[in-house]
DNA sequence: TCTTTCTATGCAACTTGTTGCATAGGCAAG
DNA sequence: CTTGCCTATGCAACAAGTTGCATAGAAAGA
């Protein structure tokens, strides 16, 4: 259960409610896991009532009260221990490819639009990668030098950063061969 | 549900039965998308269930018998209505990005062997992608010209290949800041 | 004042996916 | 003739993840 190690490593970072949690989890976490909110309240009461996590009730002024989860000593061993055990590497689960070869049983440049709007999608994501690099790791306000954590943090942020442009430079292929097969059906010729 | 238009697709482009679809993901469907054959099986016969496949009972030599399942025209009106409407971009989930921060919270040069065993398994796997493409795109024995289903899941490969590409060029990126931060650790200097 | 938005947490029902096990015929090696 | 492997299918129990809904305080704007 990977949520699990991921809520971790998160309240290691820092610690933090539910509502928290699951904003990281559409920022940086969000660069190699994603959660939903009910996913993560979830998973955070089974947590604390495994005794990994201590919770601490926060009043607040203009908002709702807060249940602030930190990772507690049992918490910290069960990171440890699966760090030090072997993960299987993963494989790619892509729904638009399996589109794309699906197209071959319908219209292929029908798809153009859908790819074009995964693009942009992909380009935005860039875009705020780019500037949390920027304001994190490598722009004027950053810390410097950086010390493990942020190192560590930011190598992850470059992975991110390369699937991003993998995946543009990817689709653009995918475009041209879009274009390609609907200039040859029109036209006539192979 | 994906898997089911994964099922779909394959059977279209030859029919078969779940142990040679749980194959297929395997190899060239799991290019984007896994599952184990519990999992095709229960589906496939939910399917067939609903009227998208056609089983057809076949009697085998020196084997056991198979049911050979094919797309029937309720199961393509499916696929086609999935493709016409969109999905979302998907995310990515890397457990061993999750393991990388993780490890600023534990000895880090302890990772090394861990993304060194992952960069063989990409490696490993980028070899098997570009066999494949020399064998049915690329290579002297690959038929030519290619019609717009070749087409198709060449572009699909390219994008199974760019992806194993850039995972290992960034697990790279990831040893060698391992490296420096062991290095900084027992050089005493930062 | 009313609606919308943001923070904050949660239940219930359902779907999807994993793990472990079981069965069974045929083949090949020892 | 026994052991292990490959083809072939499946059940049962469980874990993980999604979807839809519900609640509730406070702020902001119309």
């Amino acid at each position: 259960m990977a949520l699990e190690h991921a809520i971790l490593v998160s309240l290691l970072e820092k610690p933090g409610s539910g509502y928290e949690l699951a904003r990281r989890f559409e920022r940086s976490i969000g660069y190699f896991w994603t959660a939903t909110h009910q996913q993560i309240y979830r998973v955070l009461r089974r947590m604390e009532g495994d005794g990994m996590l201590d919770v601490r009730e926060v009043a607040q002024r203009g908002r709702p009260d807060k249940k602030e989860y930190s990772v507690a000593a049992p918490g910290r061993a069960v990171l440890t221990a699966w760090l030090h055990e072997p993960v299987e590497p993963e494989s790619l689960r892509h729904e638009l490819a399996v589109k794309i070869r699906g197209a071959a049983f319908d219209d292929p440049s029908a798809l153009i639009s859908e790819v074009e709007r995964h693009r942009e999608a992909h380009g935005d994501r860039l875009r705020r990668y780019l500037t949390g690099e920027r304001r994190d790791f490598t722009g004027p306000d950053a810390p410097r030098p950086l010390d493990a954590g942020q190192e560590l943090q930011h190598v992850v942020l470059r992975g991110g950063i390369a699937f991003e442009r993998m995946t543009i430079a990817w689709l653009d292929d995918v475009l041209a061969t879009l274009h390609r097969l609907r200039a040859a059906r029109s036209g006539g010729r192979d």
